[in-house]
DNA sequence: CCGGAACATCGATGTTTGTCAATATTTATG
DNA sequence: CATAAATATTGACAAACATCGATGTTCCGG
């Protein structure tokens, strides 16, 4: 009594160059979306405005806060802020005329863990 | 190249609007390091190239073996390579007539670990 | 309600980047 | 040495991006 053999899947070409694979790479969605939160992050300006932000008592800071340190025009900053906004790292409030930016908690550190797992 | 505006304005008033500083921000020079290594990663394609790589077993693979699951040419492919071993996340090894790529141990945590500090 | 202050949005501009086709380079093999 | 295979490099091009000046918008004080 012997069983069937079964039918080899259509696999490619192992034989030449290259180790099996042990587990799933991410998908490329994931990657799409990982990528996109890392762009928003991958530039001098907004690396130094999130470091700003952070450094502020109450980890807040407004527009007019970061335009000198910076040496960047207010509609560049304010295009970096909405840049990191968008893509989770702060968060806008309105007071009076000022808009104060705060860090998101764990914004960062979810990233980095992320980061871990590709 | 452009370069930003180099002039300092003349000094802001302080009073208004914003928290002191607590400690200091990055400089401007980590900032511009930081970033181009994050620019090396945020890529889809290349976050799926680190992460096939990590994949496979012995933590290595050749560009014939990322080529056809990225769906990229044979040239787009190796320029991805090419930036990801310039900012020293892979490093390459010839054998042959193929190039095995590696990730570099430790350097996907110390972005991460960078990412904390920001 | 008017002027000014803080910020956002828009439009333009030069730079960088991701991609591919074509070509060069390197290595193994006959 | 000639050929083929795997990879790297080059050149070109369109899309994305960072930046700024000009202009809009919102809010406060007189």
């Amino acid at each position: 009594m012997y069983m069937p053999v079964l039918e080899l899947p259509p696999v490619r070409d192992l034989a030449a160059c290259c180790a099996p694979i042990t587990r799933e790479p991410i998908s490329e969605d994931s990657a799409e979306k990982f990528a996109r939160s890392l762009k928003a992050l991958a530039d001098p300006a907004r690396l130094r405005i999130v470091s700003m932000v952070a450094a502020h008592a109450d980890a807040e800071a407004c527009v007019c806060d970061l335009q000198q340190p910076l040496g960047l025009s207010q509609p560049t900053v304010s295009h970096h802020l909405k840049v990191l906004t968008d893509a989770g790292f702060l968060s806008r409030s309105k007071r009076g005329t000022w808009a104060y930016y705060t860090l998101v908690p764990g914004s960062l550190d979810s990233i980095a863990g992320l980061l871990a797992t590709v």
